[in-house]
DNA sequence: GCTTGCCTTCGAGCGCACTCGAATCCGTAG
DNA sequence: CTACGGATTCGAGTGCGCTCGAAGGCAAGC
């Protein structure tokens, strides 16, 4: 199986030291990475920080995906609860769940843990999903690997 | 780096057999899997081929991307040529290239091989888009099993 | 007090990639 | 001869996910 070996060379080229214990980066946003201050981020800080548009964000909670609070003003406030979910939306958003997929998640989530055996299914589903695409990603690169070849350059741009 | 024990693990389980020896499946594609008997496949049946409908390769041949023969009756014949490149573009689409540049891609190609430094950037900024794409995927199933994790299942669905 | 700049809401508009429908034509089966 | 499934062209329509613009409010600096 050449596969490993594939997936391999594509992950330590480049930057793939940004990459190292996906898991713990996971975890951290529980803690100071969002809320170094303990302070609430504005729409725009709080888009700069999950790579999306303060549009999108407003977007994102009229179609009920966050509740951000208000200050005084009227203006959003970002808690790092609400910045964690919208890291979620967008990791699910890049990995291909739709946004009506997206809403009936959120849906049940603010339903209670009465709903998580339907909840489950839908991450089975999103599972297999991002399987799928993982599988098409790999063949397209080798693909595109091979046209590189096939022009004789120097592989490393 | 958990990062490759994560990959493998994401590649064996399910149906990861259907994925070995990606090279040679694609190079398979000039033999007798699209030409069994040399002859020329209909619309329906090179779209069911590659995946698409029928409506979408047409919509393809409009857009300058394949240039399938007719036969008498005027119906279009995909060759063995035309159905690699086929593949080549469903295998570019869903690795997130768009319409606008793989018809500058093509359109490149048609002009034959002075072009190829062209296409060898376009194909670069493909790879790195591929590989990006391959980690904020990775990301994804991260948060996604863990999702799976904490609703307890079995998660084997 | 006024300017500057980021915030608000609202609804309309946009770009992408198909997707469909209507009208018509081809070729085989009965 | 006729009916049928599947092909053709063309332009218009669809769904998704934003994206934008207008009209106005709030707060800090000069």
């Amino acid at each position: 199986m050449a596969t490993n070996e594939l997936i391999e060379r594509l992950l330590d080229t480049t930057d793939s030291d940004a990459f190292e214990g996906v898991v713990d980066a996971l975890h951290a946003l529980d803690d100071s990475t969002f809320e170094p201050g303990g302070s609430p981020k504005g729409v725009a800080e709080a888009a700069a920080l999950v790579g999306l548009s303060p549009h999108t964000l407003r977007y994102y909670e009229q179609e009920g995906l966050v509740r951000p609070g208000r200050n005084s003003a009227g203006y959003r406030e970002y808690s790092a609860f609400t910045l964690r979910r919208l890291v979620f939306l967008t990791r699910m958003r890049m990995s291909g769940m739709t946004m009506h997929d997206l809403k009936r998640y959120i849906a049940l989530v603010e339903r209670g843990t009465e709903t998580e055996a339907e909840r489950r299914e839908i991450m089975l589903a999103q599972r297999d999903r991002i399987r799928r695409q993982l599988r098409e990603l790999t063949l397209a690169l080798v693909t595109t690997e091979y046209k590189l070849r096939s022009y004789g350059g120097h592989p490393d741009g």
